[in-house]
DNA sequence: AATCCAACGATTTTT
DNA sequence: TCGTTGGATT
């Protein structure tokens, strides 16, 4: 039996494989076209901006009127096809820029589709209705706040503060915490928002016993407490939205006047409250495009509805369907690769990508023997890429799930590859900066108790939770905002002592700093709030290894300030664009996961964690069953096609998930990987030479393995080696086998790399399986686990100054270091 | 009110 | 393995 045979002979993997170029050898441009286009070179000619494009793609951007779903396959050029038809409609004056509303799901997608335009037209955006749909229905929101009970200075709730929130509500109603996560419930809340679902509207059948079938009263209790607090979170500026255009139905006709042409970026990506706000806006004009690829669906655990682009026909009747399939991005044989997993699916619309290229360079796929030796391999295979002229700039290692990165993280800060975590802890995310924030928050809006409550103890002032609550008792017969209440508070005699005169002091800063928006440029304001606050000598005399951290962060806050015009304007960018500055100065690999990857694009690409329960994610499989396996396996697709000419794709036989070692068997996406496209390769016969130039073929007959890859695997387990497998713990474990790169190759790398290694928090960790410290030296040799090896330039008691080898001097105590000659 | 420790739970996370 | 959290302790 051939180890592929069982894969489904489905109606799709007939249509849906890799097909060559229709035309034969001909380019995208004029050769292809003229035969289909007799009038492409008048049709050039008038409209000289469609030069380039193939057929399809002119076809999406000459069919203007009516609506159109663009199915875009990835790497077909969609965003290209996108920008252009915003440039046509503009410059042929079909539209004014105030009547193209272009709507996408990341900032990052807005920002390149404002800069595509611009390049295209030599016209600044500003002021265009190009944004995600939350800065969209924000901007929309503020006009009209009141109608929706809000008011229009509404301030926008991160993560952290719905769940503390929620946490309150939940605790008010009694309900056991353990019992009841809140994170649950916040995720379960969210997902009626998705829908479109206000408290009243959701339907008796979704009640279940969570909560002790409570969570419609915990949703509209927390409703009225946002609308208490002038808030929203994310899913209201879109709900709120809806209910906006229901009610009014003058402001709806406005606005849908007023977008004459709509397009949607990502559509498969859609929710169902975003699909009934489009086409409540799409309803009189029509004029709709919805770009999208079903098959690059990954956020249905988000409330994603692949249905929304699968039914497109049906909500817009006549439309019409353009298919981008020429794929500009991948070698043909990954392409054939991702083609053959994704044909597994069922209920695709189905498209044929193609590609011209003509590649002979097979996909790698490695069994490994544990994660750590992947990792190794991974890393080793990236130093030689590197020698061999890539830049690590086109690299990347994509997983499935952020707990796999550690494993590389800890391998390439050994080597001295620099990397990139990206998507991991958000600059507006770190403690510092939240809280700096929520200064700012109290003082634009008053009413923000969530971050009065997360400031009014920080630094400590003696106002600790038992005062807080006796504050939250107070407001439930006053029904005033918490500030207040302290106000109210401070006439009578209910709270004294310490938290009395703190809580006086607070707000009467509060009141100055209120006082001094008008007059003081907002960075000064800020730097005098955190100032005044106490909150920067709060870091300033804090001993822990991170304080000179956060007070660069704070350092650098103050300074992204300064390019907004107003405290307003900032803090709204704060809440809707949670990305920090990207540093772009160092050629660094990329670490993400597949999730983060979408929509990016790398000469190199790792997939490493290839293993059944990993990936397919069990969890997506106990949760979802069969929609879930699909799911994942979109997200293979999407992995796959990030990659342009070549792709390793790994399993591990024992991998260490949460400081636990277990067994695991390859993934079953493995198997549904067309295997003429492959190169297998087992460690077991590559042990100590050079893995990249091994062909030896775990699955060729000659084995006689290769019924499956079940059986593979065993074999590759049984045929590993007595020595070194289980050996490899720790680093510099690799001295003695596997690892052969000579030091003074890793210096080298260390030294044209420069500074950094990027890192985050969880850098900070002390060296594992060192737990006592002791006295250095100075001059002495130690190592760090996120920074690597280092000299030690002072020592003052258990906190040094080091100066490591990658990233730099750093402060930092004794405890996180170890000797090197233990390392 | 602050601090210390044991127990627990841990996909993915555009906005 | 590691961060968070709640209870106990000072």
């Amino acid at each position: 039996m051939n180890r592929f045979s069982h894969a489904p002979n489905s109606p799709h993997s007939s249509c849906c494989g890799l097909v060559r170029a229709p035309d034969g050898g001909s380019d995208r441009g004029a050769a292809s076209t003229t035969v289909e286009r007799p009038d492409q070179n008048a049709l050039l000619a008038r409209f000289p901006w469609l030069d380039g494009l193939n057929p399809p793609q002119q076809d999406a951007v000459l069919t203007t009127e009516g609506p159109v779903l663009m199915l875009a396959g990835a790497g077909t050029g969609k965003t290209r096809a996108l920008t252009t038809r915003i440039a046509h409609l503009l410059l042929t004056g079909q539209a004014r820029p105030g009547q193209i509303l272009a709507v996408t799901f990341t900032n990052k997608a807005a920002k390149e589709m404002r800069e595509r335009i611009e390049a295209m037209i030599g016209h600044p955006t500003e002021g265009w209705w190009v944004g995600t749909f939350h800065a969209i229905c924000t901007r929309i929101l503020r006009r009209h706040a009141s109608a929706v009970g809000l008011k229009s200075n509404f301030s926008i709730l991160d993560d952290d503060d719905q769940l503390r929130l929620i946490k309150q509500i939940m605790r008010a109603m009694d309900l056991d915490e353990k019992r009841w996560n809140a994170r649950a419930t916040l995720g379960l809340i969210s997902r009626w928002k998705d829908k479109g679902l206000v408290p009243s509207k959701v339907p008796a059948g979704e009640v279940s016993d969570f909560a002790n079938g409570r969570l419609l009263d915990i949703y509209s209790t927390y409703q009225d407490r946002l609308l208490t607090l002038n808030a929203c979170d994310f899913g209201d500026l879109l709900l709120h939205c809806l209910t906006l255009f229901t009610h009014e139905p003058d402001i709806l006709a406005d606005y849908q006047d007023r977008f004459a042409f709509m397009l949607v970026d990502e559509y498969q990506d859609t929710n169902v409250a975003q699909y009934l706000w489009l086409r409540l806006l799409a309803q009189k004009r029509k004029n709709i495009c919805c770009v999208g690829d079903d098959d690059q669906s990954i956020y249905g655990w988000r409330g994603a509805e692949v249905g929304n682009i699968l039914r497109f026909e049906k909500d817009f009747p006549g439309a019409k369907v353009i298919r981008l399939e020429q794929n500009y991005r991948s070698t043909s044989t990954i392409l054939a690769t991702a083609s053959g997993l994704i044909a597994h699916n069922e209920g695709r619309l189905g498209k044929t990508l193609w590609t011209q290229d003509k590649s002979t360079e097979k996909v790698q796929v490695r069994g490994y023997w544990d994660g750590d030796e992947e990792a190794r391999q991974i890393a080793e295979a990236i130093e030689q890429y590197q020698a061999k002229g890539t830049s690590l700039h086109d690299m990347a290692v994509l997983v499935r799930s952020s707990a796999m990165m550690r494993g590389l993280e800890e391998r390439f800060v050994t080597v001295g590859i620099p990397y990139r975590v990206v998507g991991g802890p958000r600059f507006y995310e770190r403690r510092e900066i939240r809280d700096a924030l929520a200064y700012l928050r109290v003082v634009a809006q008053p009413a923000d108790d969530l971050a009065f409550e997360r400031i009014v103890n920080v630094p400590k002032r003696g106002i600790g939770p038992t005062t807080v609550q006796k504050l939250y008792g107070i407001q439930r017969d006053l029904g005033l905002p918490l500030t207040g209440v302290v106000e109210q508070v401070l006439r009578t005699d209910e709270i004294g002592g310490k938290a009395r005169k703190s809580l006086q002091t607070l707000i009467g800063d509060f009141d100055r700093w209120r006082a001094m928006v008008a007059s003081t440029p907002h960075p000064e304001l800020t730097e005098i709030i955190l100032d005044e606050s106490g909150y920067t000598e709060m870091w300033r005399l804090a001993r822990s290894p991170e304080a000179p951290g956060r007070l660069e962060n704070l350092k650098e806050l103050i300074s992204a300030m300064a390019s907004f015009d107003s405290l307003a304007a900032f803090l709204e960018h704060v809440s809707l664009v949670m990305e920090g500055l990207e540093d772009n100065s160092t050629d660094m690999v990329s670490i993400m996961t597949l999730h983060g990857a979408k929509g990016l694009e790398f000469d190199l690409v790792f997939l490493p964690g290839w293993e059944q329960g990993q990936f397919p994610n069990q969890r997506a499989l106990d949760a979802e069953g069969q929609k879930g396996l699909e799911e994942e396996r979109r997200l293979g697709y999407v992995g796959i096609t990030r990659a342009r000419k070549s792709l390793y794709i790994s399993y591990a036989g024992r991998r260490r998930i949460h400081g636990q070692y277990s067994d695991a068997l390859p993934s079953q996406f493995l198997e549904e990987l067309p295997e003429e496209q492959l190169e297998l390769v087992s460690t077991a016969s590559s042990w100590g030479s050079n893995w990249l130039h091994q062909d030896s073929n775990f699955s060729a007959p000659s084995t006689g393995f290769g019924a499956n890859w079940g059986s593979s695997w065993n074999n590759l387990a049984s045929a590993r080696p007595a020595t070194g497998g289980t050996s490899d713990r720790g680093f510099g474990a690799d001295r003695g086998f596997g690892y052969e790169s000579p030091g003074w190759k890793r210096a080298q790398a260390r030294r044209n790399h420069g500074k950094i290694i990027q890192g985050s928090p969880r850098d900070m960790q002390p060296a594992q399986s060192v737990k006592a410290t002791r006295n250095y030296a100075v001059g002495e040799r130690v190592f760090h686990q996120k920074f690597g090896y280092g000299d030690v330039l002072a020592v003052d008691k258990d906190r040094l100054v080091v100066n490591f080898d990658i990233s730099g001097e750093k402060k930092i105590m004794s405890s996180f270091i170890v000797p090197a000659s233990d390392a």
